[in-house]
RNA sequence: GCGCCCGUAGCUCAGUUGGACAGAGCACAGGCCUCCGGAGCCUGGGGUCGAAGGUUCGAAUCCUUCCGGGCGUACCA
């Protein structure tokens, strides 16, 4: 009996016993207890139903216990307890097929269907061309794209994209910095001044170098048509880095083709149209103030360009125009009041509170040595995201990045890192893994085959693992809920602590051919979901270390 | 001022859409390799869940206020 049938069960009892009455069904029926003794799976309907059904918790929780007596196999008892909860223990045969079917096909193992196909639209990093990827978008690449594959993974059509702001002044500046710096190495030094507020890093030596390789003797054009060469030249190193951080995009969309048929215009026009525009002080205002921001926003400067809000708004209705259901930005916490904006536009142009979706992916705090390391991309200083993996290794980085929720600040050991030991947790998980490839290479182990009796699985720390192994499906769901990926490094560690536990105290070949051959499996099954669940947070998963 | 995020063990953090005596790692103290990988395991001490009210059968979790910390608050993107 799976959880969805006691769930079922449960529903049609209430429904008997307490009739029709309008009443709704409690949100919460299932979860798994905290408490082993309190059985793999338990229920507070009792006590959140109990005055609609007036009857008391105790005497519908004996009701419904009693439904289950009766009918349910998998189910090994249920309990009463504490104040009113229906505590389920499940039968090992319940964990034994739940084990085959893992062995059998561990790719789909969590494998759900609560998406229904529903088209998600996951925008990440969405970094300015002007620089070198930083520690900020590398968690972001992190949490996005595990995100994802996990989605896609629960029966959500999911889509990555990548919004490039090729439009705006901060590509002119960058022009403008490449030009000095060709000028500086020309020998023209009176023109060779990077202007305020332009960009220092030493990668603008290299845009102007390979600007002259590829224009030899050329007149330099203006600053836009430099910033635009530019930051093509940029963008693409910035999707090499995510290759090499194994993140890849479905689409990378520029801002410039939001440009292409005036849709700036037109978003601007239809909220003059609506009534939600009026000009102040020479500029075009939006009246925000109305849809939940603090204030009323400029659409239209008095200098007569756009702000950059206005193709975000048109970028956004586009996803919505190519059918998405929902969209999510993963943005840094500097972004904070351009997302209000954006949420108050979208909410003007008649688009639902819920379409888009948008999370605050907190900063990164490196640390080397216990001492805090600064960066400053701008300033052309700090790491970027290049160095880190050299640095650490894309395993590792991959992991820290959702080691904390994404709205908590990250502190990013760099030592801990790299360091190769027992208290990285990235190794522990992994060691885990390959000490399961060790057993299953081993001389006396062998090939289980499909028709494995697994009855002999009965210890406690082989139920413990089982449970942890059923457990998997459950987390990702959590992921689902929360749009949110830790949870999997959280449940990774839990199951290979008590896979290293089990390790220590039970022999997995033997003499006994019966109970190696459902030890075996249990190895498999094991790595199966290891494999799978670092599989989803890009992390991989070596069968030696 | 306003907005968002965060205050849980000495340190870093979990705590599943409120649930049954608050968990883990690190650090500290002690133990475990004739035997499938010791990159591992076991035992132990340690917490008025920032504070005070409120909602509830039940609160670390929800609401209010306060305290403390971080970030943001552009006719930049």
């Amino acid at each position: 009996m799976s959880f969805e049938s006691i769930d079922r069960l449960i529903t049609e009892t209430l429904t008997e016993l307490c009739l029709s009455q309008g009443i709704t069904r409690p949100k919460i029926v299932l979860e798994i207890p905290r408490q082993r003794e309190f059985g793999d799976l338990s229920s507070n309907v009792a006590m959140t139903a109990a005055a609609k059904c007036g009857m008391s918790p105790y005497a519908l929780a004996d009701k419904l216990a009693a439904a289950f007596t009766t009918s349910a196999d998998g189910v090994e008892k249920v309990e009463v307890a504490g104040p009113g909860f229906l505590n389920f223990h499940l039968a090992p045969d319940y964990f034994h097929r739940l084990l085959a079917e893992v062995v059998h096909s561990p790719g789909e193992y969590g494998d759900g269907d609560e998406g229904g196909g529903a088209r998600w639209l996951f925008e990440f990093v969405s970094a300015n061309p002007t620089g070198p990827l930083n520690v900020v978008s590398a968690r972001a690449a992190s949490i996005g794209d595990s995100l994802v594959k996990v989605f896609r993974k629960r029966g959500y059509q999911a889509e990555s994209e990548f919004y490039v702001n090729d439009g705006g002044g901060q590509v002119a500046l960058l022009g403008a910095s490449a030009k000095a710096r060709l000028n500086e190495i020309e020998g023209r030094t009176e023109v060779a001044v990077i202007p305020e507020g332009g960009y220092h890093g030493d990668y603008v030596i290299d845009m102007a170098n390979a600007w002259r390789t590829a224009h030899p003797g050329e007149e330099l054009p203006d600053d836009e048509l430099t910033g635009r060469w530019t930051a093509d030249l940029v963008r693409e190193g910035q999707e090499e880095t995510l290759r090499r951080f194994r993140v890849t995009f479905d689409r990378w969309f520029r801002e410039s083709e939001v440009y292409a048929d005036d849709r700036p215009d037109a978003v601007v026009r239809k909220l003059k149209d609506l009534g939600l525009a009026y000009e102040k002080d020479g500029a075009l205002f939006f009246t925000a103030s109305r849809f939940g921001d603090e204030k009323d926003r400029v659409l239209v400067t008095s200098d007569g360009r756009f702000t950059y809000v206005v193709p975000d708004l048109a970028y956004h209705l586009d996803k919505r125009t190519r059918g998405f259901d929902r969209a999510v930005d993963l943005l840094g916490p500097d972004h904070h009041g351009h997302s209000i904006q954006i949420q108050a536009g979208l909410k003007a142009l008649g688009l639902s509170e819920e379409f888009l979706q948008v999370m605050l992916v907190q900063q990164v705090n490196l640390k080397r040595g216990g001492q805090e390391v600064k960066m400053s991309k701008r300033a052309g200083v700090g790491i970027t995201l290049d160095e880190l993996v050299e640095e650490v290794g894309v395993d590792a980085a991959r992991f820290f990045f959702l080691m904390r929720k994404s709205s908590s600040p990250l502190d990013f050991d760099i030592d801990l890192a790299r360091r190769h030991s027992e208290d990285n947790p990235v190794y522990y998980i992994q060691y885990a893994n390959a000490r399961i490839r060790s057993i299953l290479r081993h001389p006396d182990a062998f090939e289980p085959g499909d028709d494995v009796d697994l009855t002999s699985l009965v210890e406690p720390e082989e139920m413990d693992l089982l449970r942890a192994v059923a457990r998997f499906p459950w987390t990702l769901s959590a992921v689902v809920r929360g749009i949110e990926p830790h949870p999997i490094t959280v449940y990774l560690t839990d199951l290979a602590r008590t896979f290293h536990l089990f390790y220590q105290r039970r022999r997995v070949i033997g003499d006994d051919r019966r109970l190696t051959a459902a030890r075996l499996t249990l190895c498999r099954g094991v790595a199966g979901v290891l494999a799978e669940g670092l599989r989803l947070i890009g992390v991989e998963a070596p069968d030696r270390m």
